[in-house]
DNA sequence: CTGAAAGCGCTTACAG
DNA sequence: CTGAAAGCGCTTACAG
């Protein structure tokens, strides 16, 4: 038998006494072979712990069951942490792919860098599921390239109308619609929005914009002075939160376009005397786990990550074959907790 | 020019005017080559926008360029959360990984499941980093299989004599010493531990008997009732310390040997109306992110994944290069917040 | 149902 | 410095 190295086809041809052809196919669960030769294979298989060299069989069917996640992480590259609801979404990535017996490429990039030619032009993964918020006017640019490489690929983030490629994304809309509407029912009238609003960011554009929208329902004017840039970080929360109470821009509720920055606003109400929910009602959205621990509990948008991570590998796997496949929306759940009790 | 498909070397060869042999060299960055041959293959490279094929270059090199790390949810299968401090360590391999032009294969596991052979074997991944806590006693059964098979591996975890492969873990033991060190200087004398304590968990073993360490060098009396088993999940935390209570075993601090298990203790503790720190004073261990965020915020212990992931995967990559490679300890460090001050 | 053979796209001794 | 050739370990038409 073989003294060193792992054992191939032909190793267990040999011992099982067929051709390496006719292993090839026990394997790959032809229907032609036949019972016996099929045990005759499997024993020898199990006896020399043999496993099919994935890189030959990749090469040769020219399909690699490997699809590649790739995380942006600008503009937060302080490399301490990752946004904890993207790791949740690794998680349910993950996940549905090992359901769906494909492996899972991880890599994180850097949002600027040059991503676009990756894992699918070197045949590592027969497709990209993109993962983080960025500015999406450069990212725009990236994403036609792909399409116009014919790389196989689907993003979370916002579902606009024109967009290239196949995006999966929650109901922004109505997630900040929500979360206004239900900060208006409990008497707020001077709400703030924590966030980027442009077409820049789109997630955020569109959780301010049903923000506005639940706002112009029940009469209530939209004051530009309310609304200030952040990205989804509690420094830049915290940052954000200070500058607004500096400017005594008069509110009595802050909507903060995620948990990470309303966690970072809470931090800076809390330095200023201003207490959660008695004079401010706050709200964010995600729900990452930190939400319901931070003290009040959060008020926040449940995105569901398990649905997403499913949806994401189920689209990017019928792009792989061929089928055709839409942008999907995902609902999004408002969920009440003390922050926003006054 | 090719109409569909990638192009391959020998698109390149002809492109530039030289054989195949010499695109593969020139990529390679072979020495050999001419400087402007070099060139010739570049511009003949970036015209066709052409990769070199990773399979067929991992099948000829029989080296993948690649890591797979296993991450293990046992006994937590209730798919819902990830141990924030696993995901931690995920993003800081995933970040040692790509520094070092590796790419890396992730996949969850089953504890209990046959993951022993994999990746590895398949030459999917030159090497395993293995990730997450569970009964040890099953687990060494697989390290030792690993070993014998000669797949490269490290694993995170405590460092013990005698243990099959290469770990590598934080001081577990001065951890845990530091914590009851702390407790006892402010005083307690009654202080429970949370979470399993038995060599078939070793880390939170190892924090158990620093523990156990610090009450005997300060003449406090180790009381077998104090200890609860629990294993590292917030739910698992809550019940436990509801037995404590129920069991009236009479306890003036609790150290949790981990932060999940520490926030489910303290959500028991406040619906048995019992304050932290006044009543009870509580620590952690791990240093997640919601940690400092709970209310009051949690004594805990430090791990610095960062250093953890970048020990983690420049070992396996030096055992992979077949260099001698030992087990390592990295420091674990106390830090302080309010819920441990009373 | 099975075998012999070609070929996937590279890398690397071997000659020159 | 470069080319022709062998070969990595599979998969899959092609014959039989």
């Amino acid at each position: 038998m073989r003294s060193k190295g792992k054992a191939t086809s032909i190793d267990i041809a040999h011992l099982a006494g067929v051709s390496q052809a006719t292993v090839s196919r026990a394997l790959r669960g032809s229907p032609l072979v036949n019972e016996e030769t099929r045990r005759r294979v499997q024993a020898a298989v199990e006896q020399l712990n043999y496993k099919v060299d994935k890189n030959a069989s990749s090469l040769r069917r020219m399909y690699s069951g490997t699809l590649a996640l790739l995380l942006f992480e600008d503009p937060t590259a302080d490399e301490s942490h990752i946004n904890p609801f993207f790791l949740s979404m690794l998680g349910s990535i993950t996940r549905a792919c090992a359901q769906q017996g494909y492996d899972l490429l991880i890599s994180f990039q850097q949002f600027s860098r040059d991503w676009h030619a990756d894992f699918a032009d070197s045949k590592k993964a027969d497709g990209i599921i993109l993962l983080g918020y960025g500015d999406y006017l450069a990212y725009r640019d990236k994403l036609e390239k792909l399409v116009a490489q014919g790389t196989r690929f689907v993003r979370w983030g916002a579902v606009l109308p024109d967009q290239p490629g196949v995006s999966i994304g929650c109901d922004n809309f109505s997630g900040g619609h929500a979360v206004a509407a239900h900060l208006l029912e409990r008497g707020c009238r001077r709400i703030a929005f924590l966030g980027d609003a442009s077409s820049h960011y789109p997630e955020f554009f569109e959780r301010y914009r049903g923000y506005a929208d639940a706002l112009g329902e029940t009469g209530v004017a939209l004051d530009p002075a309310l609304q200030q840039n952040a990205e989804s970080t509690e420094r830049s929360g915290y940052e954000a939160m200070q500058a607004l109470i500096t400017q005594q821009a008069g509110f009595d509720a802050v909507f903060a376009a995620s948990d990470l920055i309303a966690i970072g606003a809470m931090r800076a109400l809390g330095e200023h005397g201003l207490r959660v929910p008695q004079d401010v009602a706050l709200a964010g959205f995600d729900d990452i786990a930190t939400a319901s621990f931070v003290n009040p509990p959060l008020t926040t948008v449940l995105q569901d990550t398990r649905r997403a991570g499913e949806v994401l590998v189920d689209s990017l796997l019928r792009l792989i074959r061929d089928e055709s496949v839409a942008s999907v929306t995902l609902p999004a759940t408002l969920v009440v907790r003390r922050s926003s009790l006054r």
